[in-house]
DNA sequence: TACATTTGGTTAATCGATTAAACAAATATA
DNA sequence: TATATTTGTTTAATCGATTAACCAAATGTA
């Protein structure tokens, strides 16, 4: 009862025409006649006819088909970015394909071959935590297969790139902190080999040491930024025998577990400690306290990416500039760090 | 500078022999010397050669990629389930591709076009809210791939389903509120025309009946069950003359603002009015106060789906029987619902 | 009328990997 | 020695769609 997959061939094999014929009618090729053009829709229609995929792309050498690789999907900011690749894409033709590598370097290898095996006709990716070895990505590149970076991306690698500046972030973080009459500011940070947490890292330090803040070494922490992170981190920094009384965390995912610990502890936020998260997840605004965050503009990012990438498909011209783009990011200020309001 | 892709050809001149013979190392048939094999691999890996997963395809017929479709990517419950289908499928030569529906039903035909258009050996599916018309999904099925669908399932559609036991589950959680005291219980739930929101509604009012409460038409609203709708059911129910004591909505997401809602009212939770979710999101856990909700058992749903496809293109013989698998639900208690603690 | 152009197709090669069938050489068997 | 089997490989067809090259008939042009 496996019924077998309609073909150019079956369809011309009834109107009494050639697949080639049938293969130009399907693309309005201006060669066929309108009276042949409508019985080969008819006959396509009758028999449910949907093109083999895999045939045409091989013979064209195009797929369609773009990849992108996310850390996670669980996280509001990469399905944002993700629905507005798609619709970028989708309105120019192409069909995306999500993996995710959990943050482990190993899946999001496994996920590059997966890609490079369908084919894809580009690749858009944001790292995992994990990933150091960029080698993988060379082999994209290698192949001749555009690649496009957001948010977790590499200075050293030769390719385009979107984010936001996440140095600047800091600034304005550590700057709103100060303003509220914060002193003692601590950072629970990613790991410095990603270059956005090494960026907000550095941002963080700069803007510490430009306000002659105290930066004693233990509070500047990395982790995984998970919200298990987050706890563990924010105990640490609760055993010191001089706590801060802010704590600017790089994800707000990890800031989650900062703020279950406090309230557990019974500490007063922002009075005691105020918190700063990082990404504008839709649960920032609505937990309780509120937390205050950065907004990364998920829906800018997936749009840039997207087009950097229909452009690199679309002119073959050898000579395209590198595309670095960097957006200003914006503190969204709520009741975790807002005493003054 | 567009690096030609190596092929079995390229591999085969070198070596000086037919790209037969090329192929044949490269499945380590038994028929080909050890030599031959070892100079096969030996140039591969100096070509850096990728099979052409196209061409493989479609002269097997067979493109060992799984489909899959998910209302969100953002919730826990359905990132969950792809992540324990992908171990199991990852396991067994499978890769799968993943895309989202956005809850949009014309996003869902077009999401299972690019599917079939991929030539995917499978589809693992949860319907979109939106969807009624279900001769999209038979379309699947007429062109005799397996396809499997999970939680957001039909009855009607005669395919294997993966889910839980939504009507129990309702009798469990109003149950647990009449034990907590509770006598006037409003229930804010999805559509009726999908098969899960259907049987909370009817575990409801069939659990509300036993116990002889009030069952009144304004206690039961019905939503897409967003955080949005959420509180506006919410508010609704607190604008009746005589609002319940307790509320069931069957989803975490929209038990979120249903929260917020009794929090901008300072309406004491759970003493004045308990709250009850659906889903065992994580942030359900960190919410104040906690929120008491459903385990939907998302690993082992994924696991079904995924062993039930394999199930499937396994065995050809026809007279596979239909699967349909109910899981038990498991009720978790946590503050908004509990007054005897 | 004679030649050029347009119209509406057909033929055959091609994309890259797979595989049934064929085949030559080496080895085993009687 | 003669025949059968095994080993190692090649030849050629195939999956389905696309496309360059070709061709015959119809129409246009001088």
């Amino acid at each position: 009862m496996a019924k077998k997959k309609t073909t150019l061939k079956d369809i011309a094999n009834i109107l009494n025409i050639s697949t080639a014929a049938v293969s130009k009618a399907m693309q309005g090729n201006s060669r066929i006649s309108d009276r042949t053009k409508q019985a080969v829709k008819r006959v396509a229609k009758e028999l449910n006819y949907q093109p083999n995929h895999l045939a045409s792309a091989l013979r064209k050498g195009k797929s369609n088909l773009v990849g992108v690789i996310v850390p996670r999907t669980n996280s509001n900011f990469f399905s944002s970015v993700i629905q507005s690749i798609e619709e970028v894409l989708n309105k120019n033709g192409y069909q995306i394909i999500i993996t995710h590598s959990n943050e482990s370097y190993k899946k999001e290898c496994s996920n590059i071959d997966t890609l490079l095996f369908t084919q894809v006709d580009g690749i858009i990716a944001s790292m995992a935590n994990e990933t150091v070895d960029l080698s993988y990505f060379e082999k994209i590149k290698s192949k001749g297969i555009p690649l496009i970076l957001f948010d977790r991306g590499e200075n050293d690698l030769n390719v385009d790139y979107i984010g936001i500046n996440d140095y600047d972030s800091s600034h304005l973080i550590v700057e709103h902190l100060i303003a509220q009459g914060k002193k003692r500011i601590a950072h629970i940070g990613g790991y410095r080999h990603t270059r956005i947490f090494n960026n907000r890292i550095r941002g963080y330090i700069d803007a510490i040491k430009k306000y002659n803040l105290p930066s004693d070494k233990e509070l500047l922490l990395e982790s995984n930024l998970t919200t298990e992170d987050g706890r563990e981190k924010m105990i640490q920094l609760l055993a010191l025998k001089n706590p801060p009384d802010a704590v600017y965390v790089a994800s707000d995912y990890a800031a989650l577990g900062a703020l279950q610990v406090l309230q557990e502890n019974n500490i007063s936020i922002p009075e005691n400690i105020a918190l700063v998260g990082f990404g504008n997840e839709p649960f920032t605004a609505m937990v309780t306290p509120t937390l205050t965050t950065i907004n990364q503009h998920s829906d800018e990012i997936g749009k840039l990416a997207a087009e950097t990438f229909l452009d690199l498909v679309e002119k073959t011209d050898l000579k395209q500039s590198l595309n670095k783009k960097i957006l200003k990011a914006e503190l969204i200020i709520r009741d975790s760090s807002n005493i003054l309001k």
